[in-house]
RNA sequence: GGGGCGGUAGCUCAAUUGGUUAGAGUACCGGACUGUCGAUCCGGUGGUUGCGGGUUCGAGUCCCGUCCGCCUCGCCA
């Protein structure tokens, strides 16, 4: 028999004399000759232990316990008893364990690759991938799939206590090729034609808020075909909203409050109303659009005073696209001595050059403040007439580390945001795991933005987010050729931030077929190419269309962040590697002659001879 | 598509400048052991050094190609 009566994680004092029966894998076994036998045996609740003794079991399974090994299922009958070797204070079971009068053997296993537990070092992780089912046993998976399960549960009750209707939607869509790769799907019925899997239920929920379900969520999957990343699969999971009659406020305090609920259950963290940055003061002061603000290290713009000095790294680079938004700036981020500055060996200072040319940028000249608060390095003697006016724009003190970059502002600031972020690492600035959690918000973005390779306007949000609500007019009035007017149209989108990870970015939609069109336009498609691809949204938007707004919260990084990983297969039961294999499985695999014909397509791939 | 790191026993790793029969721990197999708990002790099996070429008297080691895994730039509306 193998059904149970208790779990592996259950049993205490309380249940002494009581006859049990348990069923599980087989952690460990420690054999101490024929008359005495440990077995401990684990489920997913916990590990108990079990004990065979020669006179209270029958020689038959006293054998058979003999040659149980790490992994073997079983199933065990017996007493509760107080542990006579004295209790084992690493187990939630220890105070007991179980007298075994009967054991059954429920599945021998092979040797297995390697062993579920959290002791040791893992094997590496094409082995875990291949053997997931064995890798999925360790306690730190299964608390980590445990904690997965209770942020959907939180949030269904969330948002169901808000209003929201868990709504699904098709994963046989259509193609809309602006955004990311998408997969297709061919088919069979209407030879030529293709679905895509939808990069998000984006049009759909916006459908929905037209056809009156005012409040819509989905934990839905997305798909994305663009290489992954350590925290980004191609497969992802999404909280995915919609509000009707809502503007920007209301959307954001429904998303504060779900983070606010799922980090108290979840971690029993308070977090506090969220601040609010900018896009454009996220990227001058931090350099990036997400920022991290455990630590300080922010990013100065000198390039009025860098102007000021013969120095034809600076005069080169703020020559750059004069007049435009992407002129040439110089940036600086001041690494204190308290701050660890001392960590930043000439070694690790020289890799920083290195670091910002994979972003574009020249190099990194780095000032360092001598106990005299004079500058040494090698661009000493250029900055030397700037010395005052930087000691105090700065606040310079000695034993300070100043970097520097000069570039196109674009350039500058992601190579400086990124830089920033590189130094706090290096310095050991970043609180470990569970330490700090800022959470902001950051609003404002441009509508547009300039695609470097086809020089088109690309949305940087969706092509169906709104302009913010006072930016309307100014939109509908601006000329498409104003490069500059264009790029000045601020949206009604907005990015939560947690320890500089985005967790989930929205905005409220476009509800005027007008702006619509326009926003259409400026993308680059004809009105014709618009009505193709989105007919069906530029009509609902015809047909009675509220006010609507929503989110997407990336659940894979809420769980990453609740769990304290930065892999993203971690959180991933059957996740894929970095050429979107499923190494369990093998998938992707090839079809045969019969299946392609049937969908009318013919694959021009042929093997390497 | 580009850059970087890695691939040696089931697993984790070692192997000096290119040089004897590629080692260790663990797992596994056999044996001993009545209170262990990452049991202990004794003995043993186990290798296409990812794959294919090349250089060399000799290649785990050097060269070329390729596959796989990870990190990353591009990419991710």
């Amino acid at each position: 028999m193998f059904k149970r009566s208790h779990t592996c994680g259950q049993l205490r004092q309380d249940h002494v004399g009581l006859a049990v029966t348990l069923s599980g894998w087989v952690n460990s076994y420690r054999d101490h000759g024929t008359d005495l036998i440990f077995i401990d045996v684990r489920d997913r609740f916990g590990i108990t232990q079990l004990v065979f003794e020669s006179d209270g079991v029958s020689a038959a399974d006293m054998e058979a316990a003999d040659k149980l090994r790490n992994e073997d299922v079983i199933s065990a009958t017996g007493t509760v008893r107080i542990r006579k070797g004295g209790p084992n204070p690493k187990l939630a079971t220890g105070a007991i364990e179980v007298v075994v009068t009967s054991l059954t053997l429920l599945n021998k296993t092979d040797n297995p690759p390697f062993l579920p537990d959290d002791m040791g070092q893992l094997p590496n992780e094409e082995i875990r991938l291949k053997h997931r089912y064995v890798d999925l046993r360790r306690p730190r998976m299964q608390s980590i799939l445990g904690t997965r399960h209770r942020v959907t549960k939180i949030a269904r009750d969330y948002f169901d206590e808000n209003g929201f209707l868990e709504i699904e939607t098709p994963i046989l869509y259509k193609s809309t090729p602006e955004g990311a790769r998408e997969f297709l799907v061919p088919s069979r019925n209407v030879p030529g034609n293709w679905y895509a899997l939808p990069q998000s239920p984006q049009l759909f929920k916006q459908i929905l808020m037209v056809a009156g379900c005012d409040r819509y969520m989905q934990i839905c999957r997305c798909f994305r075909d663009e290489d992954p990343r350590a925290d980004r699969q191609a497969e992802f999971s999404q909280i995915d909203l919609e509000m009707s009659f809502v503007q920007r406020e209301d959307v954001m305090e429904v998303m504060e409050g779900f983070a606010r609920r799922l980090w108290s259950q979840a971690l029993g963290v308070t977090v506090p109303p969220l601040k609010r940055l900018t896009y454009s003061e996220a990227m001058e002061r931090y350099g990036i659009d997400r920022p991290d603000t455990r630590y300080g290290l922010e990013i100065h713009n000198i390039s009025d005073l860098a102007a000021r000095i013969d120095f034809g790294v600076f005069k080169s680079a703020l020559e750059k696209n004069p007049g435009t938004r992407h002129q040439g700036v110089v940036k600086a981020i001041v690494v204190s001595a308290a701050q660890g500055a001392e960590r930043l060996t000439r070694k690790i200072l020289d890799s920083y050059s290195e670091f910002v040319k994979t972003f574009g940028a020249g190099g990194v000249p780095v000032v360092k403040v001598n106990a005299q608060g004079v500058f040494e390095t090698g661009i000493a003697k250029f900055l030397e007439p700037l010395r005052g006016e930087l000691t105090d724009r700065l606040a310079l003190k000695p034993g300070d580390l100043v970097l520097f970059a000069a570039d196109a502002n674009n350039i500058a600031t992601k190579a400086m945001g990124e830089l920033r972020q590189k130094v706090a690492r290096d310095t050991g600035v970043v609180p470990e795991w569970g330490k700090a959690w800022n959470f902001l918000w950051v609003v404002d973005f441009p509508m547009f933005e300039r695609d470097k390779e086809s020089n088109r306007w690309v949305a940087m949000h969706h092509p169906f987010t709104a302009p913010r609500h006072d930016q309307q007019q100014a939109f509908l009035a601006a000329d498409p050729s104003d490069e500059e007017a264009i790029a000045a149209i601020v949206s009604a989108g907005y990015d939560m931030v947690v320890n500089g990870s985005e967790i989930a970015g929205g905005s409220i939609r476009i509800h005027d077929p007008a702006v619509q069109g326009k926003v259409f336009g400026l993308l680059g498609l004809t009105p014709q190419q618009a009505q193709d691809k989105f007919s069906f949204l530029l009509e609902a938007l015809r047909f009675g269309a509220p006010p609507h707004g929503g989110v997407a919260f990336g659940l894979d990084r809420l769980i990453m962040h609740l769990v304290g990983t930065d892999n993203i297969r971690d959180v991933i039961a059957f996740p894929k590697t970095q050429i979107g294999a499923d190494l369990l499985t093998r998938t992707p695999s090839p079809v045969t002659d019969e299946q392609l014909k049937e969908l009318h397509i013919k694959s021009t791939w042929t093997p390497n001879v």
